[in-house]
DNA sequence: GAGTATCAGATTGTATACGTTATCAATTAA
DNA sequence: TTAATTGATAACGTATACAATCTGATACTC
């Protein structure tokens, strides 16, 4: 059972994992976590609605795991603000209110347009191809109407950005918040195209090809004020709210 | 054994608790995790240095819990990058290196500046005097050559501060770069006396008093390059460092 | 004598058992 | 009929047992 996992970190893998923990700035274990990956996924993708509950029990059925591996997997989702665990409660995918979703797209729009400044000064030709497969990839998604994947790929094309631009304390704090903007879209997203991205996303990796820091630092300024723009923390999805759910805030 | 637990909860408390995990933005239940809170508030005055061992049983035995307590407090400290968490290998105090320190200061001018001058428009007569309270326990521990707690006084500082702005988001991250701050200023700090922050900590409330935006600004600006022009990345302290900690990196 | 193989001790990783807490439906009293 | 209480069930919190892995010392080979 064990022998499972053994597998996945066999030598000649072990420094690719290594390195992907280290970008993405979480401890190793949590790379070949199941419940970890997989919820997270789920998540990114739409396919897991804010406010679900999270049973250790039936995680750990689906998984194939203990409840051990499901609690650290579940420790550290909520450590993204990904999962809220309430103590003798349980797990729940978070429910982000208004002010947390304002807060973040604000710190988004504080952090992401610098970031984009300096990934311009560092892009090259290498990231710059990356970046258009990473694109078209995106392109796919919205074409087979996987609007799930596309959203979490949109997100991933910020977070590959922060990466160009080198700094990796700034670039993990981004993608934390890009995480739970998913969260924010599914809550309080407005409008029934992402169709905006597209061209926003082409555009901004036309500035990173020219080093055009000035143009990237506004294009993801006027691009994430869109996107914030989008959302109406007013009405909010409250259909998979219980009574009790609303007063316990 | 698990009573001394409940007690802490007890209903009158509970608000507290919750207000205080709310505000820090971590788990309620790691408030009364003694590892958690004794490991961080050890690494926070410098009682633990970088890279020190942490092995499971001895902490155990120490706070007088199981290994699974202790290992969630651990994890939460590892996603907090106060503690490292090697696969088969244990916990140890984190070792940041010159890069992660650099990076972190970085971004402590990056955000920090912006919060000072949203805080100076915010602060109400409360907030002020409590800064004020907070400076004299600095000041005592100064006096006192308590050096630790003097530093993790002058952390604390900043996070109020940081809270005073009224963005949590923000507020959280600001948190976990000063916590990390304190490892960094361990590893890389070239004076011997930290009396600046003194006087730069009181103009500060001073600024927040008169609610000049502007000047809380520049100074949080100007105290944060003091302090990062105080580190020197080249030397690094390796004394407590073995061959083998140097070429895992 | 240097380097490698091996094995005991210690440490971490995982699963599971058990106690505690929450949930919810059934029952009872007003 | 409604509200409160109670008890069964399910879920979570913690401790512990056992397996896997690492470490370091010893023995062995070249």
């Amino acid at each position: 059972m064990r022998k499972l996992y053994t597998n996945v970190s066999s030598p000649n893998m072990s420094i690719t994992q290594q390195e992907a923990s280290f970008i993405r700035g979480l401890q190793a274990d949590m790379v070949q976590n199941p419940v970890y990956t997989g919820v997270e996924r789920a998540i990114l993708e739409q396919r897991l609605p804010p406010g679900m509950r999270l049973a250790e029990t039936d995680l750990a059925e689906f998984y194939g795991v203990s409840r051990t591996i499901v609690r650290t997997g579940l420790q550290a989702l909520a450590h993204s603000h990904l999962v809220t665990l309430r103590p003798n409660r349980g797990a729940s995918v978070a429910n982000p209110s208004p002010r947390e979703a304002r807060e973040v797209f604000e710190a988004r729009e504080l952090l992401e347009p610098r970031s984009a400044r300096e990934a311009a000064m560092r892009a090259g030709r290498a990231d710059v191809r990356a970046l258009r497969l990473h694109a078209q990839e995106e392109h796919d998604a919205m074409r087979d109407n996987e609007s799930g994947r596309a959203l979490r790929l949109s997100g991933r094309f910020h977070v590959m950005i922060a990466q160009i631009a080198n700094q990796r304390t700034i670039a993990e704090i981004i993608e934390n918040l890009v995480s739970r903007s998913s969260l924010i879209i599914a809550l309080y997203w407005t409008r029934s195209s992402t169709r905006c991205d597209e061209g926003c996303h082409n555009a901004l990796i036309d500035a990173l090809e020219r080093n055009d820091a000035t143009e990237a630092e506004e294009l993801m300024r006027s691009h994430l004020v869109e996107l914030h723009s989008a959302l109406r923390f007013d009405v909010g999805d409250t259909s998979n709210l219980t009574l009790k759910d609303m007063l316990g805030d």
